[in-house]
DNA sequence: AATGAATGAGCCTTCATTCAT
DNA sequence: GATGAATGAAGGCTCATTCAT
């Protein structure tokens, strides 16, 4: 019963810490929400603050078993590694499938960081970011600077952020108030090829001869 | 005298806004920091509700005037005017000479609007996608649908808000605790190649034949 | 326009005093009502306090030249000037032809007196009771005690104040939500009947020979 | 403990809301009054206006418990019976052997009813009312419209509720500023014998012969 | 003479927390 | 171990008032 009581109250408050913020978040809502006694939080936790900690990270926890990165075969070439790994950030991201305070919760976090978000970052991201590493370095000449491969890696996971973070604006912009405007799979698609194509290992985005052949053949000519 | 508490009133209900987000910020902080009586607050705008509002359509307003978007002569080809572009937006974003809470509240907003974000979008972000989107369209083909040439620009503008908006992490993962880790130009330089070679007009941020190269030629071969 | 505006303040003060009471009215209300600036009552009058003996002064003066007490020909029977007197109370109160506010605040004043409570009994009342004594005197022996006219008189105007006082509960209790339930005409000739008759100048409310007479024939028998 | 502060809270409630008014009344001063938190009255009631209905709401029951209408005896003559019951309103309302405050802040929300009106009449208004009518109808003929029967409860009534909503005319108008002008027993007497007499159920208040009859004889004459 | 700006005290309420049980 | 009662601090806001113009 005890640890039940205080699964409930985590689970209610990543809700409701997710969706209105740590500060507009207040223990009776969560209580409440978590059918608790008023005064379980500071038993079980100690305070408000030490819950939301404890709620992220189990936010962390879950979403890392949720979506898991995939083992990848040694074969595989590394451009479908990038696919894969991609596809599984925007699943993890715009999924639908799983509750949706998890991640919110987080990357509340990310942009605005507390004193959580050390551990989120040690835990969860750098493993993210070691393994896109991984991989475009089997893309990537070997003399590039290390300034070089953190902005090519925020050049690539700046695209998929983008989608989540934003959301409000792309609907508004886009005036597709509802919904994801684009599907998943199109979304992980573009954002592959826009980076292959952008460090030399694949083709450009758009198919047409564009204008930097033009360009180029001009220069040469 | 009247316009004049209003004003410090407004600036700093911005920068507490900022630092703190709406809820954590109260009236008398505010009202603290712009030495003003803590009943001015309602006298002036009704609320703190309609200060932040306030706040924020002025942040908009004056980020507008710092760092206009420039005119391009007529002559000026679409790469160096997407450099422009690109390079104007890390100056809005990561520039210090002005006050930080003008972009930090803006930024907020967006990333969880409340009423006040339409308007933002309207008046700030909407212009900002027109320009870049008349930039990119001379760089692109006819052709393309909508929804591609929106994947394109928010692949764009995606790169370069990550580097504002992650800062944090930023600065976690590249364990580099203070300042901006890497200089404007910079950014700029390799944001602006590194979509230029996604949409096949520039050449890739990387030298060496990549990945890429060597894959096609399996393919041809 | 200096006097314009101090009326209109008045009249205005007089309907929110009325509607809401001293303590919850405010002077924001009034202005506002009476289309003044804020300040402009503290600059005519003082401040709320006395804006409000202001107001309740000016009730009782309009109110004794809305509904006048007559002057009676020096013939008629103190019966009848009885029932002109009650009549003429009754008007005051429940006639809806003027502006309820000048007595709602009059009778305020009387159940929850403040420092304007006894201008008003000594300027509004006093006459009234003095009107009635005038009257009852003619009808009464003079061996009565003080006390015992005193008693006589309240009885009589409690009857007519009870309308105006409880009204509420009446229209409560005889499940009657809406408007006066009893025509004025009718109240004013019962009132007057059932004084006359209880100090013996008059026939009883009621035709029949009721219990009394009975009970006293049994007592004689 | 509990139920010991809350009720500690709600007699300092009754005291001040009956001193003061509900406007008026500040929730400081009655948890002041209570020797309670400030955060108690929220904490117990939910608010200012849930406290305020909660007091009047305990001042009718316990009204009610101190000063019980009597159990008439079946034989006791409706005359007596009134005297009774006219003797027991006054207690119910000027013996200082109570707590003003419960009569005060219901007859305050007679006179201005709020929300709490509609639960007093019904369950402490109503019964009188009955109790009332029950009496004068074995003193009244059978044949009278209900319109009557109301008015001349009301006349009964009136009188009594005169000395209590406006003692404070009274002790003006006698020019006696302290107590109770007249003693308990002696009202009681004038108003039943009064009430009587005008319903033909008794003497007339006045022994003399008054106008009346000699209205009458010459009338007759 | 009259007003827009500003003030400080006070309002009710909500908060996270603590304590006795 | 867990909870209902109670707390003190702080919240945003409205108030009547004052002051400089």
């Amino acid at each position: 019963m005890a640890d039940e009581t205080r699964q409930r109250l985590i689970d209610a408050a990543g809700t409701v810490f997710a969706e209105k913020g740590y500060e507009a978040a207040s223990v009776r809502d969560i209580c409440n929400a978590a059918s608790a006694n008023l005064a379980a939080v500071n038993y079980h936790f100690g305070g408000k603050r030490e819950l939301y900690v404890t709620a992220v990270r189990h936010a962390q926890c879950c979403r890392q078993e949720d979506v898991p990165f995939p083992e990848y075969p040694a074969d595989m070439p590394p451009e479908t590694r990038l696919r894969e790994f991609i596809g599984t950030m925007f699943e993890r991201m715009l999924s639908t499938n799983r509750p949706r305070w998890h991640l919110e919760i987080m990357l509340r976090e990310l942009a605005r960081p507390t004193e959580a978000c050390a551990a989120v970052v040690e835990d969860y991201i750098r493993p993210m970011a070691d393994a896109l590493r991984t991989i475009l370095n089997e893309l990537l000449p070997d003399d590039l600077s290390v300034e070089q491969r953190w902005m090519i890696g925020f050049s690539t996971v700046g695209q998929v952020l983008f989608y989540y973070v934003h959301q409000p604006i792309i609907r508004l912009l886009t005036q597709n108030p509802e919904g994801n405007t684009f599907p998943l799979e199109l979304l992980a698609d573009h954002v592959t090829r826009f980076t292959l194509a952008a460090i030399g290992a694949g083709p450009p985005v758009v198919s047409r001869k564009a204008a930097f052949t033009a360009a180029k053949s001009e220069a040469e000519s």
